[in-house]
DNA sequence: GATGAATGAGCGTTCATTCAT
DNA sequence: AATGAATGAACGCTCATTCAT
């Protein structure tokens, strides 16, 4: 009570608990998906229940912010990756493949993937989010290496790589080399060989989705 | 015995009843997906549980009803539209744009058209693979008319519909018209103009994934 | 309508369903208790669960009417059988002997052989008790015989036989001889060789239980 | 971690909790049988539903965990009772004079008394098997006193408590001394001076009925 | 601060009985 | 009179969240 580093010791703990509760969290989460009880996260953590809703006080607080740190991480690994590669359409490429091929593993990812289009003003405003620097990047540098088509936009390309996800979430217990396919058709797709515009995102309106996109 | 209408007026009855379930549930599985409480189907289409489950022994059996009912009516609405379209290119095209527009706004649909690959034995012989012939038979029209790349498979198709469904579900409440910019990156990609060949859906080895692939 | 054979066509038919009814569900009953749904004795007997409750307003009437029957054809046949015997000792074994192969398989019947007991005042008047007769003939012969116990009542070895029954459901799919052990048994403590009186039905009082007992 | 009775009395709460919905359960069980609303349970226990599937994951479970309480205290109290006996002829009448004075009124302990036959290899290894020894050590002193007949075997015994226990069940309500006649009876045919062998358990053959017998 | 027991609305399903045809 | 479809209360069970210790 009166030592003065019994808060700091709590905060230690508390800091250690809230640690091996993301942890443990990202793991169910990775195998199993978004569905799990919120039983089997705590016993994996070793916490209490009571535990866990301290720190996060809501099964979605606890999935939010599991993905907000897997996000970062990726986005982390991917600008260092990117930063490392000369060729920009070989970075942009090495980009889809480490993500479909690291990240698509973790089913709660990819199930949330399409969270930022689904509900763009729900609570959510770190997690595919995080990702766009990296890709508006990629997408910069291929574009300005004459190596994307002109006009496709860093949503476009996240939305690809939703898509490419679900394939792998699909294809990875029965055939779980089938993504490469789906992938090389639509990098195939981005190549500035295809002159044509793609279509505008919008009829015009005043809902023009929201983002500046370019 | 007696008459001969008694039967026919029961079945009648039943029948509209059975047709109400279906359609009630399909609205529902399609705006909520496969996750909804059997109740609310059995609200929705004015009739009491005892009905419902009368018609349909288990939920699985209605929703695989309505969803085999989905599927094939889209089959043969791609089929017929297959038919009356000259230009294989353009065939493919209109099947892929129709399935986006007017199918993936269904969840349940969406949601179970990667269970072709996720539970290939699954006790779900007909959903997904209703589709296969009519991709085969644009796939193939398409081939001949040197209008796609050669090693593309319906298997790959049918897997980019999945995944562009998927964008559609993310996008269509917040940006409806944003799907067709992924498809048309993905049909670009498929243009034979592409000569490099695909990477083969497997290493080798024994499991080569079961397909035929086409 | 105006035909005065339609009435006793009807009739006619009616007394067919009713007998149909009965007889399928005394099958169902005997194989697999009262807890059936009615659905199964519907299905068995080919008639609608209309015509059923039409016949039966109730389950529970339906079950009564079957266990009459079976009741009293039981009693019919024991009393015949017991006329043919002359020995009333013997007369007594047998009957026990004949009810428990022949009766106990009855799963059904044997569920309610306690029911005169469990609710004497329900709307069950006929069902053990049309046994009671042929019961208490034997009794009274081989009581004159001196080839039972003197103050063995009806009731006693209405409940012998109840208990028995029930020894018989227990053993008869893993031991099915093993009931003509603990009938021995009964049947020798049966023996006049027993002087000793038997315990009063009560301590006295007002609640004498009812019955006169014989 | 922390406080070491934190843990202590969490369980000690939980325990309570515990023994209160074994002891509604008993109540329960006891009155109304095992096909009782686990609703009623919670209600009487006075826990919510969560609760007592958090104590017993199965309503069989529960059922399970009464019915070996019932009979592990029943046969201490036998055991005891036992030795209190000199008399080995006197332990056996008031072993079974207790048994279906305390015992058999609990609906679900006597419809449970059959199973070690209906369903040997079913999962309740601990039910009526929990008997077995008290009555083996009964038989077998009022054996060697000369006090039986030589060829009762342990299982006779117990079926033949079931099956009074069954006459207990049907009398309680209306005659409640009623079985105390049909136990003599019982009791006197297991009377040494009962010397031809009782029937064999089975024909020969190979189903000899697995029992060793005793 | 941590614990994990408690809560209770909700889920998929069954079945005795009623009623429109 | 016969049919069998319709009804809906009840059942066994789950799980996100709260709360006493």
């Amino acid at each position: 009570m009166g030592d003065p580093r019994a808060g700091r010791a709590r905060r230690a703990d508390a800091e250690r608990n809230r640690r091996a509760i993301i942890e443990a969290a990202n793991a169910v989460l990775a195998e199993q998906g978004s569905a799990v009880d919120v039983r089997e996260i705590a016993r994996r953590s070793g916490v209490g229940m009571g535990t866990l809703y301290r720190h996060f006080p809501t099964k979605d607080d606890l999935l939010r912010t599991v993905l907000e740190g897997e996000f970062t991480t990726w986005a982390g690994a991917a600008h260092r990756a990117a930063d490392e590669t000369d060729d920009p359409r070989r970075a942009l490429r090495e980009f889809f493949e480490n993500a479909l091929e690291y990240r698509a593993r973790h089913r709660a990812v990819v199930e949330h993937c399409g969270s930022a289009w689904t509900a763009p003003a729900a609570p959510e405003p770190a997690c595919t989010h995080l990702l766009t620097p990296v890709i508006d990047e990629l997408r910069t540098r291929a574009l300005a290496a004459g190596a994307l088509r002109p006009d496709v936009t860093t949503e476009d390309l996240a939305l690809l790589l939703a898509a490419l996800g679900q394939v792998v979430q699909m294809t990875t217990d029965t055939c779980p080399r089938m993504w490469r396919r789906q992938l090389r058709i639509c990098l195939d797709g981005l190549d500035p060989a295809h002159t044509e515009p793609l279509p505008r995102r919008s009829d015009g309106g005043d809902g023009a989705c929201g983002g500046a996109g370019g």
